[in-house]
DNA sequence: TTGATCAATCAAATTATGTTGATCCAAACA
DNA sequence: TGTTTGGATCAACATAATTTGATTGATCAA
């Protein structure tokens, strides 16, 4: 599960999951709405195997959920997940533009 | 220069710089404040090619700038560029939650 | 049952990324 | 000038991630 304030290694692992154009292509799927992967790999034009391994990866860093109905897996975005990196990166902000004291130090 | 919203191409990078557990120390680094490099691989505790590799990367994905002063370079993190891909994943939760029809489609 | 379909998994091959140590360049200072 | 120092860059090497094709397990329909 993920909380509302990420550690550093779990920010990493959603950040990860998220670099690939792949999974960037499967992420804004999902982004319209839950798929199933037999429409996603029409969809997106991947062989079964890529799409599964990268599905895998997602779900592992916590990006997505699946359900099963019948012979169908269906995949959606979490958005708690997508929240919680938002505020990660709003934390990185609050401060980062103070200045240096001038070197040497 | 960062867009307010980020193309997926800009958006992989930004996600792909920040996707290395090196960089993520940078980065919490300079989310205090701006840094020199001197100061960075004392810090971190980093090779002063090693840091300056992962300098690049960063900063070629927009996410930091540099400024000179005498011998020394000094780095900072770009708000912007943050709340640019605040923004990305907030657009992507917009939708996500709507269920797919059942399959065969 | 049997055969067909959806999707996960695995091992091998490929590709991409990160690390290391050496070298280079520019600024500072003697 | 000549030397020192901060930092970028490069090539060779090491490591990690992705792709591919084959295999497997589960569900469904005939």
């Amino acid at each position: 599960m993920i909380q509302n304030t990420l550690n550093r290694e779990q920010s990493r692992q959603l950040l990860k999951a998220l670099a690939d154009p792949i999974r960037l292509d499967v992420i804004h799927a999902l982004a319209q709405g839950e798929r199933c992967v037999c429409d996603l790999t029409g969809e997106l034009n991947l062989s079964q195997s890529k799409l599964s391994f990268h599905l895998r990866v997602l779900r592992e860093a916590g990006l997505l959920t699946d359900r099963q109905s019948g012979r169908w897996i269906y995949y959606r975005l979490r958005p708690d997940a997508l929240a919680a990196l938002e505020a990660w990166l709003a934390e990185l902000r609050l401060h980062c533009s103070q200045s240096a004291a001038p070197c040497p130090s």
